[in-house]
DNA sequence: CTATTGAAGAATTTATAGATTGTTCAAACG
DNA sequence: CGTTTGAACAATCTATAAATTCTTCAATAG
């Protein structure tokens, strides 16, 4: 039983190494079955193909991400410190990653391609945290009240979208990202001062 | 002298008909030559290159969309419908074109990836609009005072980014991309309200 | 002298045959 | 029985030669 979870890291594990030395498109599943001992075949036991490999990968991958974005979102610090905490460090991250790794960029490409749901279910996943904050910040009267926390949540979302993935970047430097975050989120959090005005559009 | 206009623009033209039917790849110079009755050679006279031709008919193409944003920059309503408005067009126009014209969304792509200046030319002509809406706005006291209004300004498109490139709408009907619109709006416009506090990041 | 051409070169695309690779599955194995 | 294999197949990639196409420019025409 804890024999096939196993098996299922081993190949994950061998799949890592060759993917990040070579890239995912120059690693074939017979290298990686012969990593593991055993033939390509067998592998698909454990996965369905191999961009679910790739996938259980980005999910490991980002797991360690959500444990600081879950730490960052119970931190006891102001809520609106929390929020441009909690993408700042998304884009720091990022950006590491992407730079130290080309190959960590092609993974995140094919999946944008082949799998866009999965995107969409890791920013749902991140979404948690920033509700959080948005309660908290309205519960201590640092924002304002909001009708629907959970799509508030998304606008946000939608409006730091270019600092959160590297193809919209554009070609700018961390540095000038940072100052462009930190210039979009000062006014999201304007946005959601006690003193703001609701438009009626 | 007018005779080279003249000839410049019949070349344009004769690049729009083909590039709207075959597709820009598709389109050869020779064939755009002929169109015009003189040889593949003498285009170069007139445009450094076949993506010049593409940029030209570019700036064609957006300088109507400018029209109608300093129409609605100079409009009597108030700062935040403009504002709204301004957007709102920009994306419904830019919808309406991909959708009718698959060939569009290929120059697009590839003024994006040749001349990546040039987009970032056209934001920052769009900006002018959008920085004297803001100017309005404070001078009605509809939004708070702004010390630097041409950065604000380019916050408001970056926010604003994954509503202006087909690129980025992931797939999203307008409908729906209309009414996540309508939700940052809503946020940036508050964050720019008189009564609005701005943290201290 | 300017305007234009068309041949020539460099760069890119197309076509395609051959090899490789992802995936399946009947048969062998334990 | 459940596991694992390796042959088989379809799909994809690679290599490369041929053909196109963009661009330049010396020669020509007016």
């Amino acid at each position: 039983m804890s024999e096939k979870i196993d098996t299922r890291k081993q190949i994950l594990e061998a799949a890592r190494e060759r993917f990040m030395h070579y890239g995912y498109a120059k690693t074939t599943m017979s290298e990686i079955a012969r990593d593991c001992e055993m033939s390509a075949g067998n592998i698909y036991r454990f996965f369905a193909s191999k961009l679910d490999i790739a996938e259980a990968m980005a999910i490991e991958f980002n797991n360690e991400s959500f444990e600081h974005f879950r730490r960052i979102s119970q931190k006891t610090t102001a809520a609106p410190d929390r929020l441009y905490e909690f993408f700042s460090f998304a884009l720091d991250e990022t950006y590491k990653k992407i730079d130290s790794d080309a190959k960590i960029l092609e993974i995140a490409e094919i999946l944008r391609k082949e799998r866009p749901m999965f995107l969409n279910g890791q920013l749902a996943e991140e979404r948690v945290f920033i509700v959080k904050i948005l309660a908290d910040g309205v519960d201590t009267g640092t924002f304002r009240s909001l009708d629907a926390p959970y799509i508030t949540a998304e606008m946000i979302q939608s409006a730091l979208m270019k600092f959160r993935f590297p193809q919209t970047y554009s070609a700018l430097k961390l540095d000038k990202l940072q100052y462009e975050l930190k210039g979009v989120m000062e006014l999201l959090l304007a946005g959601l001062s006690a003193g703001a005005e609701i438009p009626d559009l």
